[in-house]
DNA sequence: GACACGATGGGCT
DNA sequence: GCCCATCGTGTCT
């Protein structure tokens, strides 16, 4: 299987985050692998976007956002939930993609074991559910994307296209239409 | 140190 | 649709 590659990532953060949707994302641990093709992401860009944690330039959490492209940034919401994003930007600049739905593909079993539900449209779809069904946490924060046991894939799949709309949960940046995603049944909301 | 605040999701109505 | 748990992080003192 090839994978996306350091370039990949090293481009502007909306354009990554458009390019992210029908790629797969891997994961392996002890326990198996799952997998599931990348159905909704978010821009966050970084000082240019007053909703990015990297806004007011790098603190020891948002540090990540500025490093090297290609990297996983995990952080912490609400207390209970993780979410994934993936560094992603031009040469010296910062931001990150989040990782907001997957569909499903190897590894549902396993999936359902960790997020304790068996409707395979809850597996995967949310931030915070996608962490979990991939056991994604603070461990895995700064993980190489390009060398690791988090992966993605080279080869898309698109079963529509992608449409655009605004990012959710945000107080600044409603009116940036930087959440991309592919209509269907697997994405957290229309 | 102390404190306010979420890039959410599960449970209940 | 409404309520709210829960804790790392950033900011202020």
């Amino acid at each position: 299987m090839r994978t996306l590659s350091r370039s990949f990532f090293a481009r502007p953060t909306l354009q990554v985050a458009e390019s992210l949707i029908g790629r797969t994302l891997y994961r392996l641990t002890g326990e198996g692998l799952v997998s599931g093709r990348i159905v909704e992401t978010e821009a966050y860009c970084g000082t240019d976007d007053p909703s990015s944690h990297a806004f007011k330039g790098p603190t020891p959490r948002s540090a990540i956002m500025f490093g090297p492209p290609g990297h996983l940034y995990v952080y912490l919401s609400y207390g209970m939930h993780h979410c994934a994003n993936i560094v992603a930007h031009s040469s010296g600049r910062a931001g990150a993609v989040l990782l907001r739905a997957v569909e499903p593909a190897e590894g549902k079993d396993l999936m359902a074991q960790r997020r304790g539900v068996d409707s395979p449209m809850l597996l995967a779809r949310g931030p915070g559910r996608l962490c979990r069904a991939f056991a994604v946490s603070l461990a895995d924060n700064g993980a190489d994307l390009t060398a690791g046991a988090i992966s993605i894939g080279a080869r898309r799949v698109l079963r529509a296209p992608i449409a655009r709309s605004a990012r959710v949960g945000l107080r600044a940046g409603m009116d940036q239409p930087w959440r991309f995603y592919e209509p269907g049944p697997w994405t957290s909301r229309p």
